[in-house]
DNA sequence: CTCAAAAGCTCTAGTCTCTAGAGAAATATA
DNA sequence: TATATTTCTCTAGAGACTAGAGCTTTTGAG
């Protein structure tokens, strides 16, 4: 039986969203001590550390939620699991593509910047003109 | 002298949106028509593509701010403008680096994925085992 | 065994960047 | 002029936590 800061410890996720987590309905309510202080066990210790892999992987709440009642119906075929991460992983293409564009940008903006006076700094001047980028965005 | 509607069109920036500019001050309050509607001028308008523009790079309402109060005092060197962008560059290379682990690690997840049970699901597998990621994150 | 420190409890409110809705007033259009 | 659209203010909600107040329980040292 751990305390709720062991929990927070072995597993990194901090004691106030070990909290939070209960109340949003990812962990289920766990025992308590005679003092009515929260005692977790092993299985509790796994299914948070669970949740701390899929948001580390960036998955939402609700996404996570998803696959643990998914989980706890073994014998179904595993097609919305995998539905969840695929439609995440193409999220997270998109986002990379958005950010390297971005980057592309930044770059070129703080290539053009070498100390000059603000007023005919690239940086302010990329802001206040769109078309002084190379991409929409 | 353009209604909030006109200027969100022109803009692209919602009409709720430019309210809540105006009340985190990244906007001067503009004049009022007689039945008290605001009424924007071209450099509003300006001002507002500006943020948009920034806000469309990520940068924060807090550095947009600290950018148009440099852009206010032209006669002062550009380092200021130029360290902005260049932390956010730095940020969003990070960022980046960060995504392609997670790709990485979804497209293997995603990969071993073939409509089986979820007993035998890699995607819930994954998760409940970090030991199976190839990188830490 | 006692007593203080550390950890835990509940509850509320704040973060950030908007977005949505209610209900009233102003403006534009037919 | 009557109606439709837009705008006004104000409040609350989203997502995923985080921080603080004020109190109680547990732990460890003397």
């Amino acid at each position: 039986m751990l305390t709720i800061g062991d929990l927070s410890k072995r597993t990194g996720v901090k004691v106030p969203t070990i909290r939070y987590y209960e109340q949003m309905g990812l962990i289920s309510e766990p025992e308590r001590s005679e003092g009515n202080q929260r005692r977790y066990s092993k299985a509790d210790q796994e299914r948070l550390a669970f949740i701390r892999h899929g948001r580390d992987l960036g998955l939402t709440i609700d996404a996570i939620k998803e696959l643990i009642s998914l989980s706890q119906h073994p014998d179904r075929p595993c097609v919305g699991a995998d539905r969840i991460a695929r439609e995440h992983l193409d999220d997270v293409r998109g986002k990379i593509a958005q950010l390297k564009r971005l980057e592309h940008e930044l770059e070129r903006i703080v290539s053009h910047c070498d100390g000059h006076s603000i007023e005919d700094c690239y940086v302010i001047r990329a802001l206040s003109d769109h078309g002084l980028c190379e991409h929409e965005h």
